[in-house]
DNA sequence: CGATAAACGAGACGGTACGTCGCGTCTTCTG
DNA sequence: CAGAAGACGCGACGTACCGTCTCGTTTATCG
């Protein structure tokens, strides 16, 4: 959220003391924790400052409310899932997509998921919330299928009429309607039938 | 949610007043009034028992909780934007699921995702809640999908090794996470553009 | 109560069931049950009637409120702590009024002013009811003790200036307020002591 | 009161901010005045809440009930209808007794004693009420009455076999007892006569 | 005697107060 | 002055009780 924009050089110099920065990712992860264990309903915040040693204060000196401490928590996790640095090149998209997720891939995907399930009803509240979930969680993913889709494309693997946009999205729409609708895990089965029974079949398609 | 797994055969007799059962519907359809209002968060059981003229006891003696409750609304919602026992039948998969909706059909599948959404997070705590909610409200369009993919596969119009099981849940899940997460409208053009770029492609394709 | 006057021959002659006036008895005697267990406010309509194997709208087809039930409960309490009917006469007023209580008679004075007790604040709202209820339970105690001081003082034992009607209320009064306010027991030993050291000084002064 | 029997040198040195002491008598006068206005049946703790513009959790945190908040108003009522600290010295017990009460007096311990009758029935519920409020109310009452019988006796006025303690509680019983079983006002009248007809001559009496 | 009106036990109904708990703010004390 | 602790105002939750109404059954009275 950093609702402040507070670029280092502030211009107003601040006196007295400055806020503890240190505290900031305790607190985040308290939350993570606390969100994981009770869901969203479930997490209180005295009950998040109690497991941080934090006092409420502190946390609201940093976010104006529960559910943006909740969001700038979600949007901070770890993003080690995807490595969307360096995306792998197999010479297949099959191979590609596969060779993308790490062992631990797959499993990080799934909590960070349910994390996010429980966070669908507050979008439906605050006005841009969704999206700003939405882009920490799946948006590099979907970035990521993008690009190894058009490349399948460019390189003639995939048909030249296939819209690149609209199919990656396909797999982390699924999953996520697995995870938050039907409260099913993601596993690497799940991840490569529908990889083969529905995005390659789409990709390659001759009519 | 039948919540007492009741046996056909009761067991036990009661005696006294029954159950109002005329009572159930009007307090599901005050509720469902009063979540589309205000959502999950601004409805207030004592408000939706002033509104159905109804006593905070007998919405208790009904859900054990205001997220039975909601649950129960949302499972009883209406459930004609799709008319599973009139399916059409075009000679073609694209026109058998254009000719699915109802003029009105699709702006009823978004109002419903919409409120869908706000109860994801209800469902990571509560078991079972995420397949009954699912099954209310998006189940039969996957049914309805999946028996005109398997005639056209049936019919040689798609390939033989289609999993239509799979590719039945390729528009709703795209949708529930188009409205849910990005909080987009669905719209004929998106379910049409889905349906060009993602399903007839994966159900046609010949590699 | 008889909150209808009922003259006998009623000019509405009602047909079909008559009350069952066998129901009164054991439902008020499920009411000082309760209410002697419980105190008034944790005395329920519910609970009476379940303990009178009762239904409540025999109860509210009799009586009107709890209130009224209440105190039709106390009002017909057995009054045989005092013999009204049959006073002492023992030549001194110190030996009337011994003689006037039976054994048991101090234990029912007792648990009669305990269960009053329980009432003074339902008194606090309900016009008459404070009299109602005294009349049934003191005002025996409080009429015959004014006939044995008056007896007294026409004999020469008590001063020709003794003021029957306020000494007769004296030792009821006191009682009352040790039952209700001091929340201690009524025994022999305190009635002799409020008898030698307050009543009798009261009625045989000579200034 | 004191709930927790808080010896002076408190063990729990507490941290955080403390119990601001200044709300409590704010909430005890919000307390009184409803309760006069509306009796105790008709005194919510919301309203009490909104009179004192204090929230419901800050009177929880005082007093565990709506009685204990009721018993610790009524027990922190003004007492000066009284003035204990300087007693009267007429020459005569009579001459002390009338003096002791101010104009208002009166008044006020029949505005007090009507307050107290609204409580007893609770003190047959809970342990040590009837005392804390007896106490508080009538207790410097009798306490005064004592001492001036006391040196009554002890200048030769009043027989030496008087028993003081008695004979203080018969004035303030018997107020009570009119008070709240009768129904009828306190008035100085009323006084006067239960003075010459009952105390005077049991403490003057020469058998 | 058979019909019927009403009382019966049981308990659901609308309404309302209670006591709990969470949010976001404010206050106290310590480092 | 930041930070921990926790009290503050506010208001929703879920429970319990009152007095009424409804259910299916039983019983007294009348035609």
């Amino acid at each position: 959220m950093d609702e402040l924009e507070n670029d280092g050089t502030a211009i107003t110099a601040k006196s007295g003391r400055k806020l503890d920065e240190s505290r900031d990712a305790v607190i985040l992860d308290a939350a993570l924790d606390v969100l994981a264990e009770t869901g969203y309903a479930g997490m209180t915040m005295t009950l998040v400052a109690a497991k941080a040693k934090a006092g409420k204060g502190a946390m609201y000196r940093r976010w104006a409310s529960k559910e943006e401490l909740v969001i700038d928590a979600v949007a901070h996790m770890g993003r080690r899932d995807v490595d969307v640095d360096a995306l792998p090149d197999t010479g297949t998209l099959r191979g590609d997509i596969l060779a993308m997720f790490r062992p631990e891939s797959i499993e990080m995907a799934d909590r960070r998921l349910r994390i996010l399930a429980g966070l669908v009803s507050m979008a439906a509240v605050h006005e841009g919330v969704g999206e700003a979930v939405t882009d920490a969680n799946v948006g590099e993913w979907i970035t990521a299928n993008r690009f190894l889709i058009q490349r399948a494309i460019d390189r003639g693997e995939g048909r030249p009429s296939a819209n690149a946009d609209a199919l990656a999205r396909v797999i982390p729409a699924i999953c996520a309607a697995r995870s938050g609708l039907e409260r099913k895990p993601i596993t690497a089965e799940f991840i490569t039938a529908l990889l083969d029974d529905v995005l390659l079949p789409a990709v390659l398609a001759r009519p």
